[in-house]
DNA sequence: GATGAATGAGGCTTCATTCAT
DNA sequence: TATGAATGAAGCCTCATTCAT
């Protein structure tokens, strides 16, 4: 299944010598790839080991375990993206242009980077281990961020706990929209990155409005049909 | 030693003789709630068989490998659901309310069959083998479902090619903002059902009015801000 | 690896209330069949009872064991070519002429009848177990007729224990080029019957020479060149 | 219970650090000799790596799978016996002496390797896979070199397609012979090895002769008896 | 005379992980 | 800084065989 190339086999260049962080970041980069190759059940140390032309033992020195390794990818690309995030969307612009940059951000750094991505959300919907928290916790800081953009858009107060719920629930449906459009877009890329965000921030706007009319009055169930 | 949790001693009940259509009933009941809760790869043939009380062997005769096994376990959550989406979305209603009304059944669907929802979602994202891709065939399906109740919702003829791709892509973002509300929802159950389908609807209508945009005129591609 | 058709589901054609014997025969045929084309150990009963049109717990109410089937089927084989061998070497004849029919009465056997052939030489060679031993006793009754020729065709007495096992030896010597000719032979049927059965006897008669010498004065042990 | 003779307890010696060439060497023995005891399927990778004091993971790091690992055997045992009989069979000599040199080696060879020997010979004819190629290509290469041997014997130029045939027929009818004689004796070492030698060699005569009449004129079908 | 349902046992293979240098 | 050698545990799968009708 693995071509031919047998870990035990694999003829090493034999770099020797390298500091401490570099070979880490070698092997971050390969993990990364191979974990969104396969997901992180069906990679092997042993292949993680072969491509980076590291033998097993080595990773194990400075990663401690598969789990640590796969944390530290997705930790690494967690913290690259968010932090990609909060430099696109400088808290003094309206909020809907924020929204909008980050959102742009976002496809950007999944078309840059694409195993980065991939190994975020691959396993998004795992359960079980302690796996899934870190990228649970990881959707739950964008989650927040975009709260935060809606709930600021709409500045009437404090939100009842009822509200709250709810603005929670659409952030979280924006992420899960984005997620999806990202992920379809990787295998459409006919569409330009605006043109994916205009599309995505359509679904905002409706959030936002949807947030406002919620902290404004008690929110109508039956809204009246707004293609009237 | 004598401890009854003896993974070799697994007690079994040893119903035997039942019919092959209910025990394939059983199996899958149990491999749905396995596959949910540990995700493909960490599920086991073993605790499959040891819950179904059932020996391995059976399985096998039944089901021929555990990926078919689990894809038997996809498909039929996936059947359902797409047959309860049918069903809820009678064509001679308008537009929004079919949506409406799919969106409704599958928090239903979500809410009712915890396990069934799950193991399609699970590995939504998973890559490699058959395996990904019977999930990602469902999803398609929804999708195509979304797509077509956007298109007819603002009949003004063939989209063109450009159009048609930007449908699709706001119908993936659809699905995944579904699924995310849906897993979110999962985990907080104070929100209603139908509160947490207006939620949706208002995204849901948001791409309506978008696809109308889309397929009237060339959509403008910085619409002014709606809060002004 | 099977085709597709998993014995679980392979429709029956349900031929029922078959008598005995005829059921038997059916079963030896097709046991036979797969015998030879897999060998003792990779043949499954699976796939014997499904070639048979049959369910496995048949076969087991009439041959008892997978080994026992076996057995059956080298007896089987194994008596047909012992009677046609001594149908075929009249005793009335010239021995010489009585070995160069039997020869050719095994080669139309062989050619006849390849499975059950392959049956008994396959696993000629297979150490270990019940199973070796009754091709084994095959081979050694084979190889018994074959040295009567040969002793019988020299009768100056009798031998001396060296030369008696000597005489064993050319036996087993003959009884293998027999074999691994027709199986050559089966490969490369541009060889009509008769001539292969002329190659053969140039052996045997060589044999017979030898047991000549053997069997009259103690053979030279550097016989000088035939060929000068 | 205590029983130190319990497969899960198979006590291991525990050597640790040898290097690889060495334990590949062990583990070829061992693997030799139970696939010659047992057979290539009824051998279980567990039986060897018992017996060679090591891990099943480790047999699969050096050798990747089963059926690797007794293609190896085979290898192994296959190129030291036709490198003996090469070495044996020196072009100068005339070619009987040679044929007699090579026949007395190989039973040698048997003589003091019965494992490989054994190994080579027991799944001659088992069916299927990868497995009996690699035997059966042996094979071929031994009746090549009997061939050429009895051909150049007799140097009358180019034989007819049809004498080709035959003089293959005649080879494996030889190889045959050798190889049935060869495990008779080892069951009868009273025998001496020089002795055997020369029953095959009346044989292998019988063969050039056979072939000498081939290359000169039209054999005669039906040859007068030579004991007249 | 025949079967659908079921199992105990065991085989091959792979994986994450460690030891000793 | 790095490795060659090695393992415990567990997973998937298949097989010959039986029970109950």
């Amino acid at each position: 299944m693995l071509d031919s190339s047998d870990s035990r086999t694999a003829r090493r260049a034999g770099t020797r010598g390298v500091p401490r962080p570099i070979r880490e970041g070698q092997i971050l980069d390969v993990a990364g790839r191979v974990f969104a190759a396969r997901g992180y059940h069906a990679a092997s140390m042993d292949e993680i080991a072969a491509q980076a032309d590291v033998t097993k033992p080595l990773i194990y020195a400075y990663f401690g375990s598969k789990e640590r390794l796969y944390v530290a990818c997705i930790e690494r690309a967690g913290q690259e993206l968010l932090a990609r995030l909060r430099a696109a969307t400088v808290p003094t612009a309206p909020e809907i242009e924020r929204l909008h940059a980050g959102v742009l951000e976002f496809l950007h750094f999944v078309d840059e980077r694409r195993d980065g991505w991939q190994v975020l959300y691959s396993e998004a919907a795992a359960r079980g281990g302690p796996l899934a928290k870190e990228v649970a916790s990881l959707r739950e800081a964008v989650a927040k961020m975009i709260k935060r953009l809606l709930t600021h858009s709409t500045n009437r107060g404090e939100p009842s706990a009822e509200t709250d719920a709810e603005l929670d629930g659409v952030s979280h449906a924006f992420v899960g929209a984005g997620e999806s459009l990202a992920n379809w877009w990787l295998a459409h890329p006919e569409l330009r990155a605006e043109r994916a965000a205009e599309l995505l921030m359509a679904l905002g706007r409706a959030g936002v409005q949807q947030a406002t009319e919620m902290t404004s009055t008690q929110a109508p169930r039956v809204p009246q049909d707004p293609t009237r």
